[in-house]
DNA sequence: ACGATAAGTATACTTGGTGTACTCATCGTC
DNA sequence: GACGATGAGTACACCAAGTATACTTATCGT
């Protein structure tokens, strides 16, 4: 086990400036009222350089989010062999709900809920923020077709579709809930219970509603 | 009744001249390799008509995908009153399969076929494409509520998700097919297989395989 | 200490998209 | 059939995201 050498944590640390100076300016003049070349001033690093850590303008924000697009795809992986796909996602959901994790939409603290309303209301990001989310259905394909091999890989990839599609509108619904006004514990019952429907929905189908 | 007078002729003729130079260069030399500018030239108009007919160069070729967005929710609009909403998909989807209607995925005119290798291997357009189909399950959420009022509108939202995402996901899986080779004629079976594979999970829920 | 390697910079460029002020064609009315 | 209003189209200058090139400087392994 090496220890992270100094050029390792200067990049680190120029990782980190850019990104702080990048979320400071967004969240007190907006997305769009911010140009990149303003940031790399803020951060003292050079735009090329910038752009060496974050591709594109979106990533400057979007980067917290991406450890989290392979996250269905690991709690399927991670379960334990006796429970099935859907219980361990539906178990880890409740936890999340619980915990007041970001991920569930359910977490109101200021930075978090300030952090979603620059997505929500900037369409490049929510629209990037998709992009991510399609990587995520192509983990979770893959996970699924490990958990299931007997599963041929259309079936696969359109579980995984609906997974993500309906965990998404449910994080999503949570986060507009709370934009409004309304705090995580006021709205944690509420949102358990659109969690149950959901997942029986996923199980059980929509036929009983719209078949 | 009354006719398109001279200024309404022009302007749509001026739009065509600007899709069809546009489509031309794109499909000889790839999307990101011509400017707008080349195009506006090519069509003989100036840069600022160009984007005052189309707000993106994405749009350039997703244009003609936007009339088919709210293409579900009709369908389901427009249903006869004793069936269902999914019958209704259901049954417009495989029709949609016997007639090789491009939104289905199943067609192999080789112009169709260039189109969609344009759209599948260019991010930029993937993405934008991706954009106007949330649009459809905006539209889609909408007639499910109409259809079926009792409902509350999460529900609705999560089913329209569901569906759209699925149907989306047998649309490009079948285009992926065609692209490969593979004749539309000989594709329909497995096509039309695929697809009532896919409702039955839509219907019943994927509990079965993965719960 | 030293040479290889990789991080970072300065600068100029391309290109998508917008703002402004203008010309010119079409339309409805008298 | 001329006439003023309206809106399509143009020319030109501009902004900002991202890239190419050629360079300097800091860290690393030997």
């Amino acid at each position: 086990m090496t220890e992270p050498g100094l050029r390792e944590r200067k990049k680190l640390r120029t990782h980190r400036a850019i990104s702080e100076a990048a979320i400071n300016l967004f969240l007190s003049f907006g997305f769009d009222k911010v140009s990149v070349a303003q940031i790399a001033d803020a951060a003292e690093v050079s735009k090329r350089t910038l752009f060496k850590y974050f591709p594109t303008k979106e990533d400057l924000v979007l980067d917290r989010f991406i450890d989290h697009i392979d996250e269905y795809a690991a709690v399927v992986g991670a379960r334990s062999p006796e429970q099935s796909p859907l219980a361990a996602l539906h178990a880890w959901v409740l936890a999340g709900l619980a915990d007041r994790t970001p991920t569930t939409g359910l977490s109101d603290h200021p930075s978090v809920l300030t952090f979603y309303r620059l997505v929500l209301d900037t369409p490049s990001l929510s629209s990037r923020l998709r992009d991510y989310t399609l990587r995520g259905v192509d983990a979770l394909t893959e996970a699924l077709r490990v958990a299931k091999p007997a599963e041929d890989e259309l079936t696969a990839r359109i579980a995984a579709t609906q997974v993500v599609a309906v965990l998404q509108a449910l994080a999503e619904s949570n986060w507009r809930t709370l934009l409004n006004g309304t705090s995580a514990e006021a709205h944690y019952p509420t949102a358990k219970r659109a969690t149950e429907r959901a997942f029986a929905l996923l199980e059980n189908g929509i036929a009983e509603q719209y078949g």
